[in-house]
DNA sequence: TTTAAATAATGATTTTGGTCATATTTTAAA
DNA sequence: TTTAAAATATGACCAAAATCATTATTTAAA
């Protein structure tokens, strides 16, 4: 078992304002978990009891709708505490966590937690940081979701999906996801996702090898219409 | 000038968790300010340097995309403070306030809030929860416009508003607003939030008055489909 | 009180995107 | 390896909502 003390994935998150001896005290209680691709790590209206470090992989916070059809609200990534917000609010989960490919996470127990919220200010400081550009983010997909065009969402996804996880050698893209995943995404039927995807793919903004995708024209996506 | 420490309506926010000395404090730096109808308290890109308190009316949180259409993302309310998400991230404003009727608020310097923030751990667990709870609301907003009809946004637009503005004697929501206003909450065209509220009335699900609307059959709005 | 401007209402038309159907390809399991 | 299931692709069609246009009504300003 992995020790926080020396952790450094705890550098990315409000882990990082705890202090030597609150950092053994996690190790001593905290639990590590490695998750396949597609488990779900907890669902919405679950009691969580904790916070999940990502040491590695990606997942997918998700709500389903009445109508059946999944909304990827947003994807947590290498470092960052999954699970944060329904702790603070003392509440179940608003959202379900899907992994999006092979992850490891560490959990962390809601007393330890709340212990450090309570004492460390620079602790509860930093997770205050982080809810509010959690916040800023959700208030400008609410915007985007209004006012664009699907076909302007998913050329942004695609922007912001390099932006945050980069490329290979090659110049795919690091994450890799299903069609169905860029509908969820965007907010659009999984056939309007494919079709566009191959517009953009005809008009060699993209290219595709599989699953894998390769923006080659970045400027025209960013002017999409 | 009104006084913070006898200020009622600090018991809506995080101000609450403050200690005498610092309400007295505040009440000595921070400005009061009548807004009207249609003023613009702060603009997106602007540094606030502080936060608002709203002792009366209520405030639309909103953002101008590229197309120059404006979407209302939040409504900002009496007993809300206003600006806290900036302030935490020392960010120039993401969205733009503008005054929905006349408004009353306090504002209250930066430095003031910090220097809490960084001693006061109630103050600033307050303020973790009351980001939480938008962040929240927000995620839902997300998952709302994605998956549902613009037909079934209104209707829930007209329920929220009653649920937390009330209505007056006769019925009709103590909020008033603009068609265009409708239609920015919803994401939609002007028009068709006006064809659509025209189609609820003809159904009876709602009675209009000029801009004043009267929920007449909840349980069918909550149906729509 | 008159006039201008803003807001609301509604029709006609077009566009976007959803749904359904079917075929092909890829992936994973037996 | 064979086979079944999942994912991708594409066409045809339909529905929701946007846009454009015009008129009526309300509100605020001169």
């Amino acid at each position: 078992m992995s020790k926080c003390e020396q952790c450094i994935i705890r550098q990315f998150n409000a882990l990082k304002s705890l202090h030597k001896e609150d950092l053994v005290r996690i190790t001593s209680c905290k639990t590590s978990k490695v998750i396949k691709k597609g488990a779900v790590i907890f669902e919405e209206g679950e009691n969580i009891n904790g916070v999940f470090c990502i040491r590695e992989g990606i997942c997918k916070l998700t709500k389903l709708s009445p109508n059946g059809k999944e909304q990827i609200v947003r994807l947590v990534i290498k470092g960052d505490l999954l699970g944060q917000r329904s702790l603070v609010s003392n509440e179940v989960a608003n959202l379900t966590a899907v992994a999006a490919n092979d992850m490891e996470v560490c959990f962390i127990p809601k007393q330890e937690i709340v212990h450090n919220l309570s004492r460390n200010i620079n602790f509860s400081m930093d997770m205050l940081k982080s809810m509010a550009d959690e916040l800023k983010l959700s208030e400008n997909i609410i915007v985007d979701m209004a006012q664009k065009t699907v076909k302007q969402r998913l050329a942004e996804t695609l922007l912001y999906l390099r932006e945050n996880f980069g490329e290979d050698i090659n110049g795919f893209l690091n994450i890799v996801l299903t069609r169905e995943d860029y509908a969820n995404i965007v907010g659009t039927a999984t056939e309007s996702a494919i079709r566009l995807l191959s517009q953009f793919k005809k008009e060699g903004l993209i290219a595709t090898e599989g699953k894998k995708i390769k923006i080659e024209n970045s400027e025209a996506l960013k002017l999409v219409e």
